[in-house]
DNA sequence: GCGATTTAAAAATCATACTAATTGCGACAC
DNA sequence: GTGTCGCAATTAGTATGATTTTTAAATCGC
């Protein structure tokens, strides 16, 4: 008996595989397998698929899917590599525990982003960003070479020029962030920079629009980041980038509070 | 034209095909995939495949392992999903760039600690702990159950009564500090305990038997550690914790050191 | 020279056959 | 009834050949 629901959900959108397969316009045609993988990754992190379900085995799902067993298995690797499934003959292939979850990869957060998180996860993630960024720009200041530094500096003016909200200022504010990964020289640091990117994205997209003086604040904050670094004055470097990350943390939080009490109003 | 080395490396040892294989005694029979991933995913962390260097293509590599394209493909997007490798058409399988490589991945540490790795990426992987150990300790002062206490406890115990620098010692001792992440209460936290099993491996095998002194120092931290946490003081068990990861730090360092001055005098 | 077109190499996908491992059930003994 | 042993069914794993798609590079035309 395979779940009903986790089938429907993997059937919805895939394309269908035709003989003169339709080229998408100017999409960027994604590899078969990938896009298996990432419909299977967002069904398990989502919830969609719950912790120790089983995933419909190789024939069922292939032929659901229209694709081949090779498809399907490759992608079954891949998340496999990123501790989301398990698989054993006979029993079948499985969603592993959380605890096996690599949360941390790259595109396990970026499936994270796609779905609604929960708060707890919210919280985790700024958690350890509170714990490495302050960090990540003490060691900038105390490391970085003047083509890094100029680096950070163009994202800042992009952070400064670009219409406040807007896709081309959120890609500049991660190019700040990214840019003092870099400027780390540490090189299991700049691992952790998904991490940033991904609370980024979140606090832009809740934040959309909201707080124009919380957001002149942010501005402020991240040149007083840029000009520690410059002086390389790693301490404070770290006491800014604090500063900003916990002021991130708190809009936030209290916009997803806000949220929360309007959902339980609503409902009650 | 293949790299000779890379595939002299993959050829050594690998298991040949055989119609009906040999069952080696006592072994979890690893999947084959498995072992072709593991050994190339070596060759690289190790740079026995250099950066952006060819992996030799599927019938090549295939034929020479004795395994079959799919085993082969599998290990491939295995490793792709760590970031280790990136396939286009037409130009073949190459290693990516090592900014790509997920290296907190567990597997991918793993492998690291296989090969003799780099005093840069000691000083990397200890740097990031020292960030973020401390704050797991306080979180889990502030968190704890009851239950995760008494689990760290039985390790601390095992950590006290075991011979010192025995296997089973150094079990207790990656014990003690996963336990302490599980307490956090932060998933996301926790995902990074496997770069402090790393450490901690790196330091024993380093350490082994010396100092005997610096050893009940390092105890007698672990004992504070716990009852910091026993006793919810959550900046008592940062602080404590900090000392610790430093010390750690320090012996690792002063012992590279030494080795490293030997080899520059007996090459000099 | 520069851009469009062709070509070829390699990965990607498909299909199918076969192997091996694991689980679960049922027979059997106690 | 309870436990153990062995068999059979199920599912992932491996192998192989054919075909398609993608892309870098070479070629051609201007």
């Amino acid at each position: 008996m395979t779940p009903p629901l986790a089938r429907q959900i993997l059937n919805r959108t895939l394309k269908r595989r035709t003989t003169r397969r339709v080229v998408p316009l100017a999409a960027p045609r994604e590899s078969l397998f990938q896009q298996v993988a990432d419909r299977i990754g967002v069904g398990i992190v989502s919830g969609s698929f719950e912790i120790g379900a089983l995933i419909p085995n190789e024939s069922d799902l292939g032929r659901d899917l229209k694709v081949s067993r090779t498809a399907y298995r490759e992608a079954i690797k891949f998340l496999s590599a990123k501790g989301l499934v398990e698989a054993r003959p006979k029993s079948g292939t499985r969603v592993a525990a959380r605890t096996h979850w690599n949360i941390l990869d790259p595109d396990l957060l970026r499936w994270s982003l796609q779905t609604a998180s929960s708060d707890a996860f919210v919280r985790d993630l700024f958690e350890l960003r509170r714990f490495i960024e302050p960090n990540a720009a003490r060691l900038a200041a105390e490391r970085r070479t003047d083509v890094q530094l100029s680096v950070i500096a163009n994202a800042l003016q992009g952070l400064e020029t670009r219409e406040p909200f807007s896709a081309s200022h959120i890609e500049a504010d991660v190019a700040f962030h990214t840019a003092i990964f870099d400027a780390s020289g540490n090189a299991a640091v700049s691992c952790l920079k998904s991490v940033v990117v991904t609370t980024l994205h979140w606090s832009m997209r809740l934040l959309h629009g909201k707080s124009r003086d919380a957001f002149a604040t942010s501005m402020s904050d991240h040149r007083r980041v840029y000009e520690a670094i410059a002086n390389r004055d790693g301490d404070m470097a770290h006491s800014v980038m604090t500063t900003l990350v916990l002021a991130a943390l708190a809009d936030t939080r209290a916009e997803l509070a806000r949220r929360q009490t309007h959902v339980s109003t609503a409902v009650e």
